[in-house]
DNA sequence: TATTGTTATACTCTATAACTATA
DNA sequence: TATAGTTATAGAGTATAACAATA
């Protein structure tokens, strides 16, 4: 059970999320650079540098493995990212983002990452309370969740 | 331009949605449930009392006409809501939820608004201050989105 | 035999165009 | 003539099943 601020901040933040002047980012974004909503998603979880499998994309994308080969079958047609062989088993193939896919990177995540309009009714100490209190939500957030849910724990976790 | 606390804050956002514990929400509570996404999307812009036109969904929706036409085929289809005549305008057909799909739209809240696991890190002073800082972005925010952008404002809106 | 990625296919989501009824 | 909603249809997005290559 939770308290009654932390569910109104919660509420608060979908609805700065979902209402303000942030609610159609996204479609902007995608609009003004011209790419699919899908392929923000992909592109924000590929790296230049960090050949990642493609059976670990689907995992962590939560989607058929089957859909990872059309979405980078696309990022590929339009020079954004680069299937590599895996060094050492040849049933693997890894992605990276190619030169022209990580500058496309950075272009959205510096629409997707420009604070809302309400941020600046708030005093820079205000802004950094905020930022403050924020970080310490997201880091438990985050422990928590490599506890209960992580990738390298067995499911059967907690010993007896 | 936004200062760094501003961004900070607004990318730990962004990562407490997308990365920590209330990342998989949407999907959960549809599965739990038994109803598709774009359901929910219908479901909690509907209300029990206040009947909405189609042609008004379409455009707080920013979709097609025709794809609220099948939204609410949906949702009338599971006994969620139902189409109304217009009292004075025989074109127009309006939308209510119904008392189940009210108490759908009930449970649905109450786990979307749950907060995530991380917020229980804060202190309850921390939630309160946590709360109000957002509260007076939400409410900056909402107030600069009804001027350039509002409803009710036509376009051309400010006087030369 | 089990696993990785691909292909073929089908189902869901959403938009466009043509249509009917009303204003 | 213009507007509200519907139908028919087509295009994206995504999954399932069958398959080839490799382990």
């Amino acid at each position: 059970m939770s308290s009654d601020a932390a569910r109104e901040a919660w509420r608060t933040i979908l609805a700065i999320m979902w209402q303000g002047e942030a609610a159609g980012r996204m479609r902007d974004v995608c609009q003004s650079i011209g790419i699919a909503p899908s392929m923000i998603k992909s592109l924000m979880h590929l790296e230049e540098d960090a050949p990642q499998a493609m059976r670990d994309l689907a995992d962590s994308w939560g989607c058929d493995a089957s859909y990872v080969t059309a979405l980078i079958d696309d990022l590929e047609a339009r020079g954004f990212a680069e299937r590599r062989p895996h060094p050492s088993d040849r049933r693997v193939k890894t992605v990276v983002l190619t030169a022209e896919g990580a500058e496309v990177r950075r272009r959205i995540t510096s629409r997707l990452w420009e604070p809302p309009a309400g941020f600046s009714s708030l005093s820079c100490d205000e802004q950094r309370q905020l930022c403050e209190l924020l970080n310490k939500v997201a880091r438990a957030d985050a422990a928590l969740a490599s506890g209960p849910r992580g990738a390298g724990m067995p499911v059967g976790g907690r010993p007896g």
